[in-house]
DNA sequence: GTGAAAGCGCTAACAG
DNA sequence: CTGTTAGCGCTTTCAC
């Protein structure tokens, strides 16, 4: 008959009442937890029992003074870039992130981290050891977190290509270039030949990359006329853009833009000047977002694999926790263009 | 002069290298850390000195180790909430969460958890003291999740009133039934009297003080038509519900949408049915989400503050850490009813 | 006020 | 394969 377990304090059970209770040592009850396979099939199993009638969980704490791991992977989300980080991407991208977290035993933690005070408080959760990896938006070429981050050691994965001076550290993105490229080309064959685009801005690789596949779509093309006008990414911007494009050539008939949001603020200008689109107008967002699914008509748009993105990143984050110092390439994942009824 | 300090391994300065360091013991230094204020100022000082000239910081693992706490709050979010928990929503409370967080020593852990497995396990970590507190959005009625986290003792605090049979928990919600009579009765100031709504889900508290505010505003008026027809917070059920509306009173001239998105399908079936808005058809939506401002025209609607919501959920939270078993009353936040152009 | 000492629960050598 | 042992870094009595 099994004794009934000595209670220590009123608290959890212990690794030691497990062992108490299977009747072996506690260095072997650790080893069950931990997958060591040298355990004989006999004492696994008296523990597994035992760890089962008691409700046995690890105290987290206590493994992770020892091990010196957190098992804790801190994703960074900066506040400043709010415009570009837009939220039904913030969403699924936690929801990638989690999905993935699930099938290890780290856990999510999130930090918004706007003010420098706190990025230092972000450094210093590292070098304390309280965060085992890094999840950060790349943000603009002169912000000192990341490169700070890798200096103290830190498994670091970055979100969008780093514009910059990030040489070796690991980044996810979608394939932006290949994206505004299959846009500009599907509005080729519809038989467009007018052209404009409206762009993200220009400091950010998002946008330098689009602004390229729309180029490249269209390079060598005959009879082809290509317009650009900057944006920022913003619906505000995309308004004043659209006016400009239609003032340079009231007969444009395609444009690709580099954000829904700029895209929703181009369809508002075309309305207003009585073009209708898609039929004397054809026009392309980018991020499928919820924008593009409420506008009317609902935009056309291309879409990044968010999800998919979010679980890319902490495979690169697991990679390099398990073998520190390993070369990572880039992860740049396909886009897909998404129909409306916009082009 | 101060004696260099012995690096014990290779790793961060410890309480005891501190101690040393300023020539006292380790409980001393404890004591300043933790804010005791029975410690002469020359030591308080002396210790406050080699803190900064070593760059301590406490190791959470071996504080969490003997206090039994983890200054951790976790967010759970529940995915089959997709719907409701539309995605602005999702972005603003965690910054709400986060912003008010920074101010304590707690961090914030978020989790999916979707599937009934992924809610044992949430169950678990506030079983063993891996969490603090628990930020929840409230569920349907029938899910047993926050019933067994306050079982377990855990603080709990919900977002939006629940439904039922949690008594006791406190959380926050936004003022719906006060928001949707504003929204109501601005529309009845406007000169309009042939009314309707389309409510959300029925099973959700949201959804029926929305309807509750939108009946509250009309009642007793005289020469008022005020009709009702069923949606569930989506984009197509609002299109379903307004073609409803529109073939019961063809003469309709306001609509009152329990959500943006619903609103949004209305404007859709409106336009194609060649009213015009808001001159033909007033129409307001609930959340002033993204959606709201990007439709065209855009829409008039009711804003929440979330942002404050996140805030005071964190303190919610934080005070019944503090005061266990404290009775916490509710916490309700205006809304704001925000002018575009649909009404 | 302050130091000394006893663990918190666990992992990781190290013997056997 | 398994038991024993020595801490991980910190808080918290308990004497002084």
């Amino acid at each position: 008959m099994p004794s009934s377990s000595r209670v220590r304090t009123a608290g959890r059970p212990t690794l030691e009442q497990v062992a108490a209770e299977a009747g072996v040592s506690r260095g072997t009850v650790s080893r069950v937890i931990n997958g060591s396979l040298e355990v004989s099939e006999s004492k696994l199993k008296a523990v597994q029992d035992a760890i089962r009638k008691l409700g046995y969980v690890p105290n987290q704490a206590a493994r992770s003074l020892v091990t010196r791991r957190s098992d804790t992977v801190l994703f960074v989300v900066s506040e400043s870039e709010e415009r570009v980080f837009s939220e039904p991407f913030f969403a699924s991208l936690v929801r990638g992130l989690s999905q993935e977290l699930s099938s290890t035993p780290l856990q999510l933690n999130m930090m918004m981290a706007s003010t420098a005070r706190q990025h230092e408080r972000v450094e210093q959760l590292v070098r304390n050891g309280h965060v085992d990896g890094v999840v950060l938006i790349s943000l603009h070429g002169d912000d000192p977190l990341p490169r700070n981050l890798v200096a103290a050691g830190a498994p670091v994965a970055l979100i969008g290509r780093p514009m910059s001076g990030m040489d070796g550290v690991p980044f996810v993105d979608a394939d932006n270039l290949a994206g505004a490229r299959a846009a500009t080309e599907y509005l080729y064959q519809q038989g467009r030949r007018r052209f404009g685009t409206i762009t993200g801005t220009q400091d950010m690789a998002a946008g330098i990359d689009r602004l390229m596949g729309y180029r490249s779509a269209l390079k060598g093309r005959r009879g082809v006329t290509r317009l650009v006008a900057q944006g920022d990414f913003g619906k505000p911007s995309g308004e004043r853009a659209m006016r400009e494009l239609l003032e340079e050539d009231p007969e444009i008939d395609a444009v690709f833009a580099a954000s829904d949001l700029m895209a929703a603020g181009a369809l508002r200008v075309l309305r207003a000047e009585g073009r209708r689109v898609p039929d004397d107008v054809a026009l392309i967002g980018f991020d499928n977002s919820d924008v593009a699914r409420n506008t009317d008509p609902a935009l056309t748009s291309v879409s990044q694999p968010v999800h998919e993105m979010g679980r890319e990143l902490v495979r690169l984050l697991v990679t390099q926790i398990e073998r520190p110092g390993q070369a990572l390439a880039p992860v740049i994942l396909p886009t897909e263009l998404v129909r409306r009824e916009s082009a």
